[in-house]
RNA sequence: GCGCCCAUAGCUCAAUUGGAUAGAGCGUUAGACUACGGAUCUAAAGGUUAGGGGUUCGACUCCCUUUGGGCGCACCA
């Protein structure tokens, strides 16, 4: 992968070393004041407080020392010790030229839990931010140059089931699956998707009103906690239909698991891992439950203790998590397991993470990380209601976008239509998830889902489809475009710079695990492109030098894009 | 009660982790097509970064404080 920034700042720092500064890392910022130079170096002022030195005797011996050098047009310093660089074009040029893309690949092994879908109910869009962000996370990583895993981890095995299979029973008794002493063959095929989308909700609803109720819930996941083999068999059932509805649902957003392991495959390892801490001794009583101590000397407020094994000996969210680590850790020789969930996990997560590094299950070079979402609110507050009360389908949304891009698609276009709109409803689906920080909270309005102006997923399809378009006629005229030869205005130059920024972009990206950055970074370049595209007439362009190096231009940025749509799990359809 | 997070343009969000003049989209207003795709492009208006104090060369960012919101605090997941 060809790096900029390094370039710049190797100089940087050799020069610094020159003069007698010793510096571990020298970080280079793209301008804030593009009228001064094109980057920005700002240690200046740190080394003057470490070395007790004027800070402009220092910019100015630092400017000295790189002002000679070709690879700079300008080097010149600014207010109180900001240095300001402007690249040459030849540098640019050169740099243009090189064709490395491509990360080498290192053999750490990055294990990712995200999606978190709950079976026996339908993926709403509270689902979106984990399938996104974990699948473009998923990518990330493997571009540059590691190893995943990803797991969905279904809620497959707590309350929720004791809650759908009561109703189930409520509803019809007479099911042998609910009888004890039963011994023959289940039946088939009584469950389906409307049903249990119809019993949960309701079964939930029940369960907070009535307090009865929930005690019969809490019996029955009781039930199929201890293995009940009937209760176990109409489980079994549930599992299959949601599970490939959630898997329908998860391919249509392009997340692709390698695994879809739930609570119930830790299950199994529930009673070793109880033993295995057991042996550590650190499980402790308290009121009648079992619990782990995580709590530090060093913290300032209290963590409270993770909660193992309810007084009335069932096992708990906490639990399975923690034997799902303990799974993992066995199965694979993982460097870091990260948690895409919703940010009001945190302290959930850092009890099992202590609880995990206490015990010894995972090492203390093994990093456990949590990458907290914002949750998903509704326009007026409410959390994302649709006007009838429920919550809003994930599948429900992206039709919504969808028949909004079937309306506004060109009417030349004959084939494929539906393929087509569904391509870009999902692009800006995915891009409007995937734009805010990951930490901010997220109001959900399907109004600014459905706009396809502006900065939207939509918009960037359509810059790149233009690009696309442009070479492919270039290639029908017989047009070369093998080499980058000269700069011809600023529009060509501020786009080449923007290109350069592409290594530091993905390593942030993958630094803060936030995807903002890409996508604020693909509507830069695609902006940017778009003005130099109206600005230049290129397949009339008379000057063959010039044409060709707009013609390379326009394949780089082509290039570029579709790596990070790559990222982001976006397809780019032919046409639009 | 204890603690965490948030408050930025009319609305929805950014701000390279302490850098120079706080940026985008939508919306509003005014413009651009006998040329490569108008889901485009060019402009304008819009800000005491909730209020107050502090730290320093420099604060949306760090500390204190007031107000207003959200969330989490063992037998749910």
């Amino acid at each position: 992968m060809k790096k900029f920034y390094t370039l710049i700042e190797d100089k940087i720092k050799k020069t610094l070393l020159n003069l007698d500064y010793q510096v571990e890392e020298v970080q280079v910022l793209e301008s804030s004041r593009p009228d001064l130079g094109d980057y920005q170096f700002n240690g200046v002022m740190a080394l003057a407080k470490e070395y007790h030195q004027n800070p402009l005797e220092i910019a100015k011996k630092i400017v000295d020392g790189l002002k000679d050098d070709e690879f700079f047009q300008e080097v010149s310093m600014a207010g109180p010790g900001f240095i300001n660089l402007k690249i040459s074009d030849k540098a640019l040029i050169d740099f243009m030229k090189i064709d490395d893309y491509a990360y080498a690949r290192n053999n750490k092994l990055i294990f990712l839990d995200y999606g978190g879908a709950n079976v026996a109910k339908s993926l709403h869009v509270g689902h979106l931010r984990s399938a996104n962000i974990g699948e473009a996370l998923k990518r990330l990583c493997q571009y540059l140059g590691y190893n995943t895993i990803a797991d969905t981890h279904l809620g497959d095995w707590g309350r929720p089931l004791g809650l759908v299979m009561l109703e189930l029973a409520k509803r019809n008794p007479d099911w042998v699956f609910f009888d004890k002493n039963y011994k023959g063959d289940y039946p088939k095929a009584l469950i389906t998707n409307a049903l249990l989308e119809e019993v949960y909700p309701l079964a939930s609803k029940l369960a907070k009103e009535d307090p009865d109720y929930l005690k019969e819930a809490q019996e029955m996941t009781k039930r199929l906690q201890d293995n009940e083999r009937g209760i176990y068999a109409l489980w079994q059932q549930i599992m299959e239909v949601s599970k490939s509805d959630i898997q329908k649902i998860y391919n249509r957003l392009n997340a692709e698991f390698d695994l879809y392991k739930g609570e119930s495959d830790a299950e199994k390892y529930v009673p070793e891992l109880l033993e295995y801490l057991d042996k550590k001794g650190i499980v402790e009583s308290s009121e009648g439950a079992r619990v782990i101590n995580v709590s530090l000397p060093t913290d300032k407020l209290e963590i409270p203790p993770m909660l193992l094994i309810k007084s009335d000996g069932g096992i708990l969210y906490s639990t399975t998590e923690l034997a799902t680590i303990y799974e993992r850790t066995r199965n694979y020789q993982l460097d870091e397991i990260w948690y895409v969930a919703d940010k009001r996990q945190e302290l959930h997560f850092t009890q099992v993470f202590r609880a995990a590094y206490k015990s010894q299950i995972v090492s203390e070079d093994t990093k456990l990380v949590f990458a907290g979402f914002g949750t998903m609110n509704g326009k007026d507050g409410k959390p994302f209601k649709t006007r009838d009360g429920g919550v809003m389908r994930l599948n429900d949304l992206l039709s919504a976008v969808k028949d909004e891009c079937l309306r506004r698609l060109n009417p030349e276009i004959t084939e494929k239509r539906d393929e087509i709109a569904e391509k870009i409803a999902l692009a800006t689906v995915k891009y409007a998830d995937m734009l805010p920080n990951r930490e901010t909270d997220y109001n959900f309005d399907l109004e600014k889902f459905c706009d396809l102006e502006g900065k939207t997923g939509s918009y960037i399809l359509y810059s790149v489809i233009r690009m696309k378009s442009l070479l492919r006629k270039a290639q029908e005229n017989n047009l070369v475009y093998k080499d980058f030869k000269v700069i011809a205005s600023k529009y060509d130059r501020d786009l080449i710079l923007l290109l350069n920024n592409m290594d530091k972009v993905l390593n942030n990206a993958f630094n803060t695990k936030s995807l903002n950055e890409i996508a604020e970074y693909l509507y830069k370049i695609c902006t940017s492109y778009n003005r130099f595209y109206t600005e230049h007439i290129i397949l009339k362009e008379t000057d063959k030098d010039l044409q060709e190096s707009w013609l390379f231009l326009t394949e780089t940025v082509y290039k570029v894009c579709q790596i990070m749509l790559n990222i982001l799990a976006i397809d780019v359809p032919e046409r639009m």
